[in-house]
DNA sequence: ATAAAAAAGTGTTATAAAGTGCGTTAAAAG
DNA sequence: CTTTTAACGCACTTTATAACACTTTTTTAT
């Protein structure tokens, strides 16, 4: 289980690496693999372990596709997934697409905020999460509509 | 499986290339043939792997045609599928015909937008993907209709 | 009907951009 | 003070794309 929040940078190239005080935690989940995607809910992104995201993208995608909800959920997290290799002995990095770091709207910035959540991350623009956390709503509130039944179960 | 969002370019003669990190998928899978077809429901296309598309095409054609409903989704999907020669250690070029450029809309453009869905792809307008992701409507959705028994428990 | 021309399709190469790997320096922790 | 970690810089590799050349098919004109 990984928790915290960490202000981390990143590089020229749209990498970032992940703090030192996770590795024992991926060594033994035996990951060698990193997805993120975009949060359906709020200008940020997903990070998942490989192991997670198979239940969760085979779940999704089993879903019935012609609820206009369901396929945008679909379209949101499955279709802007980006898988990257991960060795847990070595650097720990991994690379963010321009057109994730768009949607994150960390573009322009050098510091991002990793945040564990147990069995995934979040990746925040530092301005929206400490707003979003002194109680301010952001601009962008992406999905804000009743949830159809078939995914009420599950969490992303 | 294959995720992941791509603005890709089309040359003139009307072809695209998968991109590289997709490869291994393709090789795993020992696929040898791409179809290309029509979305049912938007002005966008699927791309599926040869195999996905034996099962697809053989359950849907073999449902009852008299269905005016199961009619249409058989002509639209069936009906305007191009078969390509695919080879997954080559460059993996694939052709995109007039008429589906035409019904995607992507007639002038020499970008596009290729969206990994796990088991097969879809090809988008940039304009019209990034107008349904922000949570509007197009002008022309295709399948907005009630479906019959048969194919509620296929995905397309 | 045949030949020439045009269009469509296929394949190759060159170049710029994007991505990867690794060593070094700087900062933080013990 | 020593060890570990994070950040940076550079070199190398891979990938994407445009440009070009060639082949095949289709169209047009005689």
């Amino acid at each position: 289980m990984m928790f915290g929040f960490n202000n981390i940078s990143i590089d020229k190239k749209s990498r970032f690496s992940f703090p030192a005080k996770y590795r024992d935690a991926f060594i033994n989940s035996n990951e060698n693999q990193i997805v993120i995607t975009k949060d359906p809910q709020y200008p940020a992104l997903k990070v998942y372990l490989g192991s997670e995201w198979d239940q969760i993208s085979t779940k999704l995608s089993s879903l019935q596709g012609l609820d206009p909800i369901v396929r945008n959920l679909q379209w949101t997290i499955l279709g802007n997934a980006s898988v990257c290799d991960f060795e847990p002995t070595g650097r720990m990095q991994v690379l963010i697409s321009a057109d994730l770091k768009k949607y994150a709207q960390i573009e322009e910035a050098n510091r991002i905020c990793l945040i564990g959540m147990g069995n995934k991350f979040e990746i925040w623009n530092q301005e929206n999460w400490e707003q979003r956390q002194t109680g301010g709503s952001l601009a962008t509130e992406i999905l804000d509509i009743v949830l159809p039944e078939s995914i009420k179960d599950m969490s992303f």
